[in-house]
DNA sequence: CGGCCTGTTGATGCGACTCAATTCAGGTGG
DNA sequence: CCACCTGAATTGAGTCGCATCAACAGGCCG
């Protein structure tokens, strides 16, 4: 069983270059844990005892109000990890963690990971880069939230979106939304309706087309605008 | 002269718990860099070839729009590190940092720092920590800027620097503001002018009293609640 | 079929940004 | 020492973006 586990782990960011004898021991203290759709991975506030890979699946990290709304922080998808950042410093988890669909995990516990961390620089390494880049998406959030409008920061998303899978941005490329267009609401920091009107009118400006989910882009040097801050 | 800087490095969180010989190391590769008020001292976008801790004075990390707006992501005080992130996985700066007044820091190139990190796994530890916390502080900014408005982000912004100067909230606590209320704006996502209203309304609500910059709290049970998203 | 969830569209109201005018404080030079 | 200038802070009026509330259409499933 271990051996499939470091098999997998091999394939993680988080552990590339790693030598084969600190994949066996990151093997021998994961365990598996699994959640269907809906289901409370942690809480924030709560005690962080440890962090995920996401094996398969999907999973949303936020933060919700008293009144009811909620905010993405981050849409996880599988390779990639979460509840990393508790572990180091704060004793409690930032955000919420819920699996939008069943979701297969890799649970690490914290403690012995820690020890691990000691012993391999690498690891290290790769742990700061990880972090580093969080830290950098969650700047970009931060300056869209406080002086874009929603339309720059659906514009933004799709462009990112779109180098994502495309790897670059072009007429007539298409962009699978593999969320509901509520979550992409919270995500982008506005409410259904809201996102709604704003699909609407880059399609009737003629930027992109769309239906069922699938954005088409028409004009990607209108939307490098839009997604600048250029008003509509 | 080395001497000096491991003397001033060993104040530093962090640096805190290394040997002297790391000390020695980094004290050996940090140099002094001096900024009088108003420098830029890194430009968001341009190659990451360091990061500075703060020895004396102010800067502001912030992100700024094409049409004038800023948003400041942090405001950095003596004894904090700032462009650590970007040394790492990102080779620019994600942000602009700015000194509000005359400032002194220390600089540590990025090669020879890496180098050290990989050799110390107490400084990969402490950085690990360092960064986790800034990750903590940027997704509460997340949180505030999407759910709450003004009111909820001035009330808690004086919450913390009232925990942080005093290490309780009660009444009749005095907070300085070391900034101008242009920039506390900025951090807090809005504008001077917003800011001087809600402090007005906070004032007449009897929650807090203030002038010149200098915050006495009143009500620390109704500011919790403002802070926590109660309409007022 | 009827329920439910998601998404769309319309009408309305509120919070916050904009623009503009005024006051105030600090610093400078005559 | 006071007049002057400059940038910060305040206050008012108007506008705009977006959330809210509400109604409704379409797809999915028990």
């Amino acid at each position: 069983m271990a051996e499939d586990k470091a098999g997998i782990l091999r394939r993680i960011y988080l552990f590339s270059g790693l030598t084969e004898e600190d994949l066996a021991a990151l093997a021998r203290l994961a365990l598996h844990r699994d959640f269907p759709k809906d289901a409370i991975i942690f809480w924030e506030g709560r005690e962080a005892a440890g962090f995920f890979i996401l094996l398969a699946g999907q999973v949303k990290l936020m933060k919700s109000s008293p009144d009811g709304k909620e905010y993405i922080l981050r849409l996880v998808g599988p390779g990639e990890t979460f509840g990393e950042a508790a572990v180091l410093a704060e004793d409690v988890y930032p955000a919420t963690a819920v699996a939008l669909s069943d979701s297969r995990t890799l649970y690490f516990p914290k403690g012995p990971f820690l020890a691990l961390l000691t012993s391999s620089p690498r690891l290290a390494r790769n742990m700061l880069a990880t972090m580093s880049r969080l830290l950098y998406h969650l700047t970009r959030q931060l300056e869209d939230l406080s002086l874009k409008e929603v339309s720059a920061r659906l514009a933004r998303f799709i462009l990112e979106k779109c180098r994502e899978i495309h790897g670059e941005v072009a007429p007539d490329l298409v962009i699978e939304l593999n969320i509901s267009k509520t979550h992409l609401a919270s995500y982008l920091g506005t409410i259904s309706e809201t996102l709604s009107r704003t699909l609407t009118r880059l399609k009737a400006l003629g930027v992109i087309s769309e239906e069922k989910g699938r954005i088409t882009i028409k004009d990607p040097h209108l939307l490098e605008n839009i997604a600048r801050g250029v008003k509509i």
